[in-house]
DNA sequence: ATAATCTAGTTAACCGTTTAACTAATAAGT
DNA sequence: ACTTATTAGTTAAACGGTTAACTAGATTAT
């Protein structure tokens, strides 16, 4: 590769000028320009960002920490993260953690050794509430952003979907479809999310007079042949509708449901979340999980956080059911 | 962020002492050990991955380049080849091109820039042949490689499924069932890939004894109401069985068909693209795109490549179809 | 005519590492 | 006892840029 040297050399200028020229801080006369110019067409000039990078302290680069990329719920917010930066010259490396604490602060330590300027951390590993490295990141003048990991505010900046409230929607709405027994399929037991899913249920139970039964109640998580047995267990249990916590899980759900020869929606009603494409291609009632438009706000907060704006912010937003397919008034 | 020479002054060393430390060239005797380590710990101290890089000339990062990133055939690729990549200590980048050579060609420039070790190229822009961006990776020492771009063996490092024979067993396939009017849905025209599966098509339709009717032909450019009309017309054209390109587009098929209350598979038989997720979900048959293992073989190429084991590699993996509830002998 | 301002550059220090080459002190070999 | 190796470091240059501070020459203002 050749170098801002080599450049400077074949243009007969010093490499300062190279450098002020292409950040417009020096505005060469015209012949020079020409000179300039043609050295950097002739050598395939690019400049090393990385060389840069250790004296501006800024590497245009963004990090989003996910569970995984193949999760299509992930991939969407993902997708709408990278569109909304890569306009502005981000780049945008991407760590999975399999939800795991321990892959998660590993992808921290990347993080750091690699001066990312910005992190976006989407959900939270399982059940854990140690947030050291992300501390850590903030002190060593890292932003960073997290999405679906706190429902209320705090001092970190979050962008989370208000599943309390989204959750008692589907509830409510499926009692008001004349459903009774409905089957509550969670992800991992203890996680925050399936715990306001769990409390929201509840409640709209107690609301609207219906009496809860546990063994409606279930944590799948995200496992597919714990789910395929937890359905099986649910139609076993008499439930006449199942909210599972993920489209995929829903989906599932399906297939266990059509293997059985059970009747979508006119004998069981099945509501996922997400809204992913999934939900769509199958056509199935699924609680949104605006994941593009989070992707895009969170984008939009962290380029915020990235100018220097830093009042810490805490959204929620609100969310609602679309219906489909697998949900009928019964 | 701490630099080296806080660390260096804390523990009472000079910097390439900390260096060397940290990198196994230097063995300091007990003591000094724990100082340094003290230092370390005492100030959080993390290599600046990128000022090290532009000594040592390699950044540790790879990136793919993938139409995008919500697609769930690319999302399964790259998880891959990020789960074999992160063992080795690599960061992945991603850059996404919605099939537009010039937003390949922008990604190219973003790799160069960032002196990145090598880079994955996922499929082609939409039917565009120019290389020179790749080429010029090369000349600057960055490794590619390419999926799914190429079918034949040529200069560059290239894995691809071998859709050639791939089409023509599912054709195959369709016709040992008894269909006779196999409708076929490519992606773009002019595109390799679409080619290679017409070419199949046709071929195979010959070898069986059956003519082609080029009405049953049409390409959707993945767009999802292109490809509802397609649909649309196939029936009415009294197609017994769709093949479509992606597994996206059979299941948008298989909505339309659905809609229209005509019985898959008794009726009309439906195959896809990719085995992926999606398709296993809905009990798709699909010819398989082997999106995982060709996301390792890649990944386990382009790190032998970064060895310096420099012999262009060429793969064509054969492939198979997975049946499963949409195809029938009818 | 002289001072003040502008233009188009240059110089040199700096960013945070790595590494080749050197050194001083200790240990081993004969 | 004296050379030779080994150990545990240090020094300084290098990597490829950026940037503050300077300068020489041309223009403008007074």
């Amino acid at each position: 590769m050749t170098t801002i040297n080599d450049v400077a050399k074949l243009a007969g200028v010093s490499k300062a000028a190279i450098s002020r020229y292409l950040s417009g801080t020096l505005k060469p006369k015209k012949e020079t320009i020409k000179r300039i110019e043609e050295a950097i067409a002739e050598t395939n000039y690019t400049p090393n960002r990385m060389a840069a990078s250790i004296r501006t302290k800024t590497s245009n680069t963004i990090a989003i920490v996910i569970p995984s990329a193949k999760n299509i719920a992930f991939a969407e917010m993902t997708e709408a993260i990278n569109d909304e930066l890569a306009p502005y010259g981000y780049s945008m490396v991407t760590y999975t953690t399999n939800e795991k604490l321990e892959q998660e602060k590993l992808a921290s330590n990347k993080i750091r050794e690699n001066r990312i300027d910005g992190a976006i951390f989407i959900t939270e590993p399982k059940g854990n509430k140690d947030m050291s490295h992300i501390d850590l990141l903030e002190e060593s003048g890292i932003k960073t952003l997290l999405i679906n990991r706190f429902f209320e505010p705090n001092k970190y900046s979050n962008i989370s979907i208000d599943c309390y409230n989204g959750g008692k929607e589907v509830v409510k709405y499926l009692i008001e479809t004349n459903h009774k027994k409905i089957g509550l399929i969670l992800g991992w037991e203890n996680q925050d999310q399936s715990e306001l899913y769990k409390k929201a249920y509840k409640e709209q139970l107690l609301e609207m007079g219906l009496n809860i039964d546990d063994n409606l109640i279930e944590y799948c998580n995200f496992e597919e042949t714990k789910t395929r047995n937890i359905v099986e267990d649910l139609i076993q249990r008499g439930a006449d509708s199942i909210f599972a916590m993920s489209d995929r899980t829903a989906i599932i759900a399906l297939d266990v449901l059509e293997e059985k020869n059970i009747d979508v929606p006119n004998k069981i009603s099945v509501v996922g979340y997400g809204n992913t494409q999934f939900s769509k291609l199958v056509k199935m009632t699924s609680l949104d999980g605006k994941g593009e438009l989070i992707g895009k706000l969170a984008a939009q907060m962290l380029l915020k956080k990235l100018r220097g704006v830093d009042e810490d912010e805490f959204k929620l937003l609100s969310t609602s059911i679309v219906t489909r397919n697998t949900t009928k008034k019964i």
